[in-house]
Order: C-alpha cells, then sequence, then structure tokens
DNA sequence: CTTATAATTCCTGTTTACGTTAATTAACAA
DNA sequence: TTGTTAATTAACGTAAACAGGAATTATAAG
C-alpha cells in the first residue's frame, strides 16, 4: 500500500501546503512563525503541525519553550518519484503540444 | 495562488487515488470499470468523478451512454514540476545519505 | 413501446475536519 | 516565588466529506 494519500491529504489544506512551502524555503522554524499564515490561531497551527507529523511530512525537534519543524525530504522526493513513474503519460502530451504549436508556427 | 492545494486534496483519498493511478497506467477508461475498486456503489464512483473534475484532474468524454474518463496529464506534470522546484532540498539528503553509507562501507 | 444498461442526482444520516476560547504544561526570567 | 513566553491539549460547535438507497436521465436493444 501506498502511503501517498496520506501525503496528498495532508498538503490538501491551503494553510498545511503554505506551512510546507515557508518550511522548504526557509528551513527549520518554530511553530511560533506560522502566526501571520492566512490568520489562524496558535492552537489552530498546533493542530495543523499535528496532522504534518503524523502524515510523516515534517519532523519536530524540541529547543527549550520552542517546537522546530522541519520537511521530511524523503517525502518532497516521494511525490517527485511518483509524477515521474508516469513522465511518459505527460511528457508524451507535452511532446505533440509542441509539435502542434511547431504546425501552428509554420502555418503563419 | 496555487492551484496544487486543491489537486493534493482531491487524491488524498484512497478511492480517488486509486481510480486515478488506474486511469494513468491503463488510459481512458468508463466510469462503470471502478465498480470493483474497493466496494464503492456507483453513486459513490459518480461523486469522486465529480471531485476529481472539479478539481481539474480528470476530464470527461461521452460515448454513448457511458462517461470515458482520462487523466490530465498538466496535473501529474504540474506536481512533478512542485517537486523539481525543491531538489535541492531532498537531493542534498540523499547525497548526505549517500556519503554517510560510503563512509560506513569503508570501515567494514 | 418496453426493458435493460450506464451514470448521475436527490435525500438523508454519520463521521471527520477545522476553528475558537479556555485551561494546561513546560521553560525562562525577574 | 511570580510572571511571561511558547506551545499544546481540552471542550465545544459548525461545516464539509463521504456513504448508501431511491429516483431520474439518457441511450440502446428486444
Amino acid at each position: 500500500m501506498s502511503y501517498l494519500p496520506d501525503t496528498f491529504a495532508a498538503l490538501g489544506n491551503t494553510t498545511r501546503f503554505a506551512i510546507v512551502e515557508r518550511l522548504l524555503n526557509e528551513g527549520e522554524l518554530p511553530a511560533g512563525e506560522f502566526l501571520d499564515i492566512g490568520d489562524v490561531s496558535p492552537p489552530a497551527i498546533s493542530r495543523h503541525f499535528k496532522v504534518l507529523r503524523e502524515a510523516g511530512i515534517v519532523v519536530q525537534r524540541v529547543d527549550k519553550q520552542r517546537r522546530m519543524y522541519s520537511v521530511r525530504p524523503e517525502v518532497v522526493r516521494g511525490i517527485n518519484v511518483w509524477a515521474m513513474s508516469y513522465r511518459q503519460f505527460w511528457q508524451g502530451s507535452l511532446d505533440r503540444l509542441a509539435l502542434a504549436l511547431e504546425k501552428e508556427r509554420g502555418k503563419i
């Protein structure tokens, strides 16, 4: 069985997706850094991190009173592996699109 | 704004994920072909396809009484583009893992 | 015209998701 | 000790997700 549906379910919430993107761009950050993300309360942030943790998307590191969060690289890589496994499918359509554009260009 | 959270939300259901994987592997199929996927009723299948359509993941083609469904290649490609945009992040961790394994091998 | 097939929509009930305020835990600082 | 900061858990309410059976629509076949 694949773990991907659980991963996607966790990323299928705009607040959590924004959290993950920010962690990906800025690296490890404490939970408190996300209070400005789309007006959510501290309890809401905390529960979103719990969902992300339980889906295996982030890991927590305790530093004094703060909980530092970071994204597990394998997760993003896993998504990439999945999408790449269907590369022939989507690459093919890209090639056909490029070909069609070439032909259009020829007509003009 | 990114459409990815909606895409992930739609794929974050095991039944819908199974539907999409099957369409990716076997190509265009009628809705009725999915009645064996984890004992779901025709209405349930129909509603899952509606979610997938509204998320832009699949397209419908009418053929007599049948509704033929197929995956939009741009969607899978879009997921790939997103994951690839963080390649440095997950590739880096892979390299460190490989290096660690090399060192371990050296010790043995 | 009548029946069968394919899929959907309607109606309804149950579960899950998500947010808020209040209370709690843990660490730090005066 | 007392107060402050960081984050979580508890309790509660509302909205959305999801499922099933019944009814509906559209096409095909006898």
